[in-house]
DNA sequence: CTTGACCTTGACCGAACGGTCAAATAAGGT
DNA sequence: ACCTTATTTGACCGTTCGGTCAAGGTCAAG
């Protein structure tokens, strides 16, 4: 039956939400059931452990993620630095939306998760490490992109990838800490200077 | 007595390492008393609560900080831009360390804290705030030092500042998920390029 | 109509949580 | 010696934690 299902998927994004808004360990398993019109008996029929919901949350969030914003800001219908300007353009339309809803800047689930959990529980540290590595793809291409059509001089797209989302997460903690959405406008403007090569003084 | 003074200030380090190794949440203030050898009734005699030793820890975090890095690395003896440079050198090496010692790249404890209890608890999401705000000073008087001798464009020193400690902050977070000191090293390297001026294309 | 797999329920577990408190002890000033 | 104040102690509080389990319910396939 479908129900099954979707009690799964109710559980599952209970969680996303509760863990997005507060912290893994702020949120019990009973509060989650609630949250979700589950009882916990049956959240152990789904899930073997809380940690197994977090992993599964992680997925649930990186398809968000990449239909929602990856997707959406690097579609080719605009130059390929324009998109990564776009990328930050969504990243703070969606966090200024979730400020105005909540009150809160969340900053990044995976950040958030990355920073509670990497220490203890090496299986989550995999998977956030892996979906950031992942998260720096779009920008890759679009380096790579830019290059090819010179709108920028030939760099190490790799690293530079990474370095941007690097500053990407940072700048999501830091509105986070600041509770302002605005340091994403006012920061990610700088994100392409990553990209320039350097150049020794 | 000094028993006093120290029993609260081994109550502070022992929450400090405790909490840094794992996350606040993960750390019970049974566990800290055992760590520092201190009874729970005497914890609660220095401290009226777990959240208030949290704020008394990111002070002393603040000052270690202060005296081991931010002091260390931004000593005049050496040119200004070269000052950040051995900033990201005096982390990268503190953290390869941490590493090797104990096995985990464990990030910024201001990060790691902001990330896990902005949305949670207003006073240590301001105290977050104000560490990493008073943080980015030290680079905004390298770079405005820097630009006073001629080695940089005129630039807005304090955005540039915010934008490199931003920086710095995700590559913490970076190099905490993928348990890996050398990304410090490695996208260390590129933090100067935040302060070259924006140029359209 | 029966079987068996899947799902749900609610009671239950021991352990750990943050926090309290009265009483015992130690220390310092007079 | 005394009194006051600061510190220490260990027993204790109610609550919540993640997790378990036996029993009952639901439903599709045979």
């Amino acid at each position: 039956m479908e129900a099954s299902h979707d009690t799964r998927q109710r559980i599952i994004s209970a969680a996303q939400e509760l863990i997005y808004a507060r912290s893994y360990n702020e949120v019990g398993v009973q509060e989650i059931c609630d949250h979700a019109n589950v009882k916990k008996g049956s959240f152990y029929h789904f899930f073997p452990s809380k940690r197994d919901l977090a992993l599964a949350v992680l997925d649930q969030s990186q398809m968000y993620m990449c239909n929602e914003i990856i997707n959406k800001a690097f579609h080719d219908d605009i130059p390929p630095l324009a998109r990564i300007e776009r990328f930050f353009n969504t990243l703070y339309a969606f966090h200024k939306q979730s400020k105005e809803i909540s009150g809160r800047v969340s900053g990044c689930p995976f950040g958030n998760l990355g920073g509670e959990m990497s220490t203890q529980d090496e299986d989550i540290r995999n998977k956030v490490d892996s979906i950031l590595k992942a998260s720096e793809k779009p920008f890759e291409k679009a380096l790579t992109a830019a290059i090819e059509r010179g709108d920028l001089q030939a760099v190490d797209t790799a690293a530079t990838a990474k370095a941007i989302f690097a500053y990407t997460e940072g700048i999501m903690l830091y509105a986070k800490t600041s509770n302002d959405p605005e340091l994403i406008h006012e920061l990610g403007k700088r994100a392409l200077q990553l990209a320039v090569p350097v150049n020794k003084q």
